[in-house]
Order: structure tokens, then sequence, then C-alpha cells
DNA sequence: GCCAACTCATACGTTTTCGGTATGCCAATG
DNA sequence: CATTGGCATACCGAAAACGTATGAGTTGGC
């Protein structure tokens, strides 16, 4: 059964009349009439009761009249719904993101996502340094927010901010009465390690920076999230050096203190399959960067 | 839009690849693949993501999806209902009744009515003498249950019974006290006449039978229905010429007694638009005669 | 009471669209 | 590097639909 038959006999049904129906369908009489009467064989019943004064619709008739309706305006609003999907109107986006910036970042983030693709699902997941670049590749999240970002050939990322590294440090630490922890103050001194995502868990993040101030910092323990970094901080474990944003999230009694004599710093960044040909992608990356900008 | 297109749609979605869509759809692979990008040019987006593996729905695919799947279940569905309607499977009858038949009719057609056309919406209307002609025209009833039958060059008609005349007359009248009456000692007693339908309000429909028996009973009052005459009749006002099935709806004080030398009767007929091509008549007309039959 | 007007149905030629076959392109695989 | 398995493209024949012309039946007016 053909879609067409079925919005002409809609017309026909509405128009009470072949003649008519076919002007507003833009079309002649006869191929309408003979239209009508192949749908009539196909249904193996008369759908209308021909009269002198047009036509009218047999119980057939109206009974088949309701669910065509509908279903026209289902197929119809299907391919609105695919446009609207494929233009970003409406459609599901989910969004990863690393811990780290929740705070700093998704209460600004979600109102403004909310004002711009209002017709759009949303829906945030928290990701982990270990498993975020698998959750993009399989599509579980559109989109991460992620510091720093995924490298990955399929991966594409959009760089939005950074971040500033910071010394982590109790209160109680003598360090935490200098307004700037000069790099040299940290020789000697026991490092809470977090792993850089692309060199494997055995790495630090901030080996770089420490190599090029020529310091030296043993290794205290290795942890995967920023929060049991500070944990251990708070301890007295050791320092740990944590890009700026973490200190939204930090307990009471760790205190922040910039490097002094360090610019190194963390992306924030956006990562999406370099194949997700969603237009959302492009939305979302304006609203984090508008996010991040009056953090 | 045509309903093909979502057809295959739908079936290159589930098999997640052309080639498989295409055996199962009894075709060959490369015209599914031009109607899948048809039905995309004419989305304006893509519906699928072709990878080396077979394909796989974008959202916008997955939007649409749903409703195609939809929209073809209820497209279905509307040629099933409309078969299922005229051949009587499902569908509405609505039946007429004329008053003096109801008491005698309907506790049994009506039972037998729902075990022979369990899918099929009932309904019942009480049918006036003046307007039961309409109603069949206008098809505000499907059928109609007539005593005695329509008379009209549109409608159709099937006698399925008749009922004899009988004499209703009050308890305490003389003539109670025959077993039947004979014509001769009707002559001149006040008579409560009902019009027949067919010859105007100002006729009676025992006309034939006084007249053959050369009686004459002055007419004390003209009333429309069957409870008129017998309220009239239990005044004092006269007697009354009735069907003999008007006795089961007959008030206490009112006796009927057979008409001892005529076998006048009046048809029970069932009446319908000619041109009502719907299956449930012949049915009906089944049960109203196993009704009529036990009665 | 006959003719004009209006309705749907039928016939036929033209055009569009669809489906099949042959073939190309590309990536993954051994 | 050849083979395999997937989709896309090109071309041709067949089917379906559309338009024009016309028929048949009924209503309504003169």
């Amino acid at each position: 059964m053909d879609l067409r038959r079925l919005r002409y006999f809609v017309a026909v049904a509405e128009a009470r009349s072949v003649g008519k129906a076919a002007e507003r369908l833009r079309m002649a009489q006869p191929p309408l009439s003979v239209q009508i009467r192949k749908l009539e064989a196909e249904v193996g019943a008369p759908l209308f009761r021909r009269g002198t004064r047009g036509m009218d619709l047999t119980e057939a008739g109206q009974a088949l009249l309701v669910r065509a309706s509908e279903a026209l305006a289902l197929a119809a609003d299907g391919i609105e719904a695919a446009r609207a999907v494929a233009s970003g109107k409406r459609g599901r986006l989910s969004v990863g993101y690393m811990f780290v910036l929740a705070n700093a970042i998704l209460p600004r983030l979600i109102p403004e996502l909310r004002r711009s693709v209002p017709g759009v699902d949303l829906e945030f997941a928290e990701l982990s340094a270990s498993t975020r670049e698998a959750r993009v590749l399989d599509r579980s999240v559109t989109v991460a927010l992620c510091m720093p970002a995924i490298n990955h050939p399929e991966i594409q990322v959009a760089r939005i901010g950074a971040q500033r590294f910071m010394l982590a440090m109790p209160a109680s630490s003598p360090l935490a009465r200098l307004s700037s922890v000069p790099m040299a103050r940290l020789h000697g001194r026991p490092l809470i390690a977090l792993p850089h995502p692309d060199h494997g868990p055995a790495s630090s993040a901030v080996v770089p920076l420490l190599r090029r101030h020529q310091v030296v910092m043993p290794i205290a323990s290795r942890v995967e999230t920023v929060h049991s970094a500070m944990s251990l901080v708070l301890a007295g474990e050791g320092f740990a050096i944590l890009p700026a944003c973490a200190q939204l999230g930090a307990p009471r009694g760790i205190v922040f203190r910039p490097l002094r004599d360090a610019t190194d710093s963390l992306d924030i960044a956006v990562c999406w399959r370099r194949d997700s040909q969603s237009p959302l992608i492009e939305t979302f990356i304006k609203c984090a960067e508008k996010a991040v900008a009056r953090m």
C-alpha cells in the first residue's frame, strides 16, 4: 500500500468529491478517480458511496480514514523530526565531563545550554580519565569536556580554555604562608601524582614542569582522581600540583597557591568523534566557551 | 513522501545493511540503495552512517525510525480495519425498533447479536411511526425492526414474522369473559384507532379487516402509539385492535382476546436502505428471525 | 419535457519512476 | 597484493501514474 494513495483517499474523503479533491491536489480528476478505485481494489471493498452529488464514505472508509490520517501525520512528523534533529533544533546531547571541571563549568554551562537548545534532551555523565576515550568512541557521550584534551586520531578537539597549575597543600604547611610559591621550594617534597592520560598510569602530568625547573619531587602516592589527590594532601601525605579549578571542589583545610615562576597549564577542551556530524556540537562548543570565559 | 520509501528505510534500519534488507524485501541491492539516498535527499540530511561493515542510523534516522514504524503499522492497520468492517467482523450496527416489538423481540435479539458479531458496536434506538422512514433513509439507523414494513422504493424489506390482530379491552368489559371474540360483536363499539403508516395520520390499520366483516366501529380517538392506545382502552374510552405482541407491554387491567373469525396479521419486517451494502444486515436478519421464532 | 450543468468513470498516449543487471569504488583482511 | 564484502553509480526495460478527451448518469432550469 502506498502513502500517496492514502493521501488521495483522505483528500477525497474530506472534500467529499473527487473533482474538488483533485483541484486541491493540483491534479486532474480522472487519475485521482483511478487511484481511489485502485485503493478500493486493494482493500477489497468500496470505501465510498457514489452519489450524484459527490462521494460519501462507507463505514469501511470511515474506519480507514481515521487511521490513514494518523499515518499521514506520523509520516510527515517523522520527516520533520528528522530534519529538526539534523538541524540541531531537537535531539539528544549527551555531555561527558571530568570531575575536576564539574564545579567550575557545569553551573554556568547547563543553563546556557538549556537556553540555547531548548528542544534538546540533555544528559550529563561523569567521565573517568581511564574510560573517557572509549565513551567518546562508542558514542555513549556525544561530547566530552576534558582536561587535558583526548589525543586520538578519530577524536576531534576544540580547545576552549586552560587552567594554570597550582600547588595544593594542607593549610598547616609552612609554604601556605607564602602568597605564591617559587618552584625551587618544592624540591625534595613528596608529590601526590596524577597520571597523564596519554602516557599511561605510571606517568605524571607535571613531569615536564618539574624537569624544566630541575625540581625533583619523590612520588609519595599515585592516584587516579583529583579528589583522591586532595584527600591525601589533606592527610599530610604530600603536595599535589593541580589545575586551578580544582580548588572549587577542594575540602576545607587545603590551600592552593600559584607557582611563582611557572606558567604551565592544562588545556580544557571539548572532544567528540570526528564522524559525529551533529550540529549540536558546534553549539555546545560556543556554550562551553562562554561558560569558561566567565569562570 | 512515499510509504514505500519508509518501508525500505525501516527494513534497512532493522537489518543495519542495505544488502540484507534487500534480501528480506526480495529485491536487488542497488535500487534499494537508490531509494534510501532519495529519502535522505528528501529529508535533507543523512539518515545513516555508512561504515565498512554496514549502515548505522544517525540520530536523525533514529528520530525518523520510530515515527516511520508507527506510520507503517497504522497504515496497515487501517487497511485491515477497513476489511474487517467490510466483512462484518467489526463495525457499528445501529438498530432501530418500534416500541411494540421491543418487549417481544429485544430480550432474545440482543444476546443473539452480541454472540454472533462480538466485534461490532451495537446501538439501539426507538423509532416512532412518523420518523422511522427518515431515520432509515438518512442512515441514522442501519436497520429497522418494523411492524408493518416500511414501503419505500429506496428501502428494502425482509419479512421475518407476523402478529395476529387481537382485541384489547378493559378487564371489566363483558367481552373479556369470552375466550375469543366474534367480529360481529364489535359492531358499533368505539374504536381507538392507530394510523396505518403508509396511509397518513387519518387512516387506520384495521380498516380492511372491519370492512371485510362489514363491521362499523366509530372512531373514539386517534392515537400515534400502541401505549397511548392501551392507556385509552384502560380508561374506558373504547376498544383497540392491536397486534398480539402488544400484550407483553400492556398494563394490568387490559385483556387481549383473539378475534374468532379473523386471521389478519401485521408483518414484522427488517427494513434497510437498499444501497447499504453492510454485511451486518444479513447477519442481523438471521438473528432477528431466530428471535422471532422463539417469541 | 428537453437541454445544460455537474458528477464520476473509462480509454489512450505520454512521462515519470522504479527495479534489475553490470560494474565501480573503498576498506578490511589474509 | 589479491580477495572479499559492503555500498554507490550507470544504464536499460517495465510498470505505474498523470493528463487529455470522452462517456454515462442525474439534477435542475427554462
